[in-house]
DNA sequence: ATGTAATTTGACCATCTTTGACTAATTTTA
DNA sequence: TAAAATTAGTCAAAGATGGTCAAATTACAT
């Protein structure tokens, strides 16, 4: 007599098994369990978040999808998501962003040459703003940036 | 299960192979796909884009064809700054950026993982404030990325 | 029993794809 | 050369997904 939502949670788990990432149908998953479709993003948004360790993607129109991935539990992710939670907060300089970084060459999770990326795409120059605003938009965008390293930890082997 | 859509847009792609480029019959195609004439031109608008490296020539009439070209440049920093002066204005979508990313991949000027870096730097969501600022800083922002790319490539050899 | 948190639902939105009616350009044929 | 045939182009509507948000409902802890 258990919830809907932990059910569908339940099976897409399942579905997931051992595998690193699952696509599902939000259409489908919702007419399988007789719910609202939106009931899907609630489980996702509640159970598949990031602080357990799934991070997802989707595409809407034909053939659109969900897909669901685990983030991997090796070294560097810990400490990428330790950066993500807890030491970056709302707001973030372009210095202190840089002293990351270089923790994170250092760390080999990144290289020379991304570091000049991320710098170059989140410089002062670049966010041209107000100041507070400044901060709280490189804040989120380098989260973002962290994320998407832990994932593609968990992601096939790309060139 | 892909759309059909994305099967033309493959069939398309492994018949031009490593050839510059090749013509296609939008009515044959369409037919060999069972679907509407007019999707081809989809396929070819959304995915044969210039900013993803494509030109296209057609004629119509008997005999009449639609022919797809790859795009050459002669060295990256040419078209990292034809980019740079040129192409992108002063608003950039996300899209148009995916888009262009593709490109620089296909010209072996950023990797996979810069791509997604880029992206994940300068997404709808880490640009959390109102529309047209986004596109705006988003414009700076590639920019200035390109940029560093155009300098990296002059400078010192680094990992 | 009551107040708070979690769940469920639905209306409305955004994006991507597919289709078809109408239009435009070229060549072929009478 | 005019008409017919043969291509391709444009554009808007319909279809197919997924997203957001807030109201309504239910479960839970005190």
């Amino acid at each position: 007599m258990a919830n809907i939502s932990e059910s569908i949670e339940r099976f897409i788990l399942s579905t997931m098994g051992d595998n690193d990432s699952v696509d599902i149908s939000r259409n489908s998953l919702a007419e399988y369990f007789s719910c609202a479709p939106s009931q899907i993003n609630y489980v996702l948004d509640t159970r598949f978040t990031f602080d357990r360790g799934f991070v997802k993607e989707s595409r809407r129109g034909g053939s659109g999808f969900i897909k669901i991935s685990k983030i991997r539990h090796s070294d560097s992710n810990q400490m990428l998501s330790s950066l993500v939670i807890d030491s970056i907060g709302e707001e973030l300089s372009f210095k202190r962003m840089t002293q990351i970084l270089d923790k994170l060459i250092s760390d080999f999770i990144v290289n020379k040459n991304e570091k000049e990326i991320i710098e170059a795409a989140l410089s002062e120059d670049s966010l041209s703003m107000p100041f507070t605003i400044k901060d709280k938009v490189r804040a989120k965008a380098f989260k973002n940036i962290l994320l998407k390293l832990m994932i593609k930890d968990t992601g096939e082997n790309d060139v």
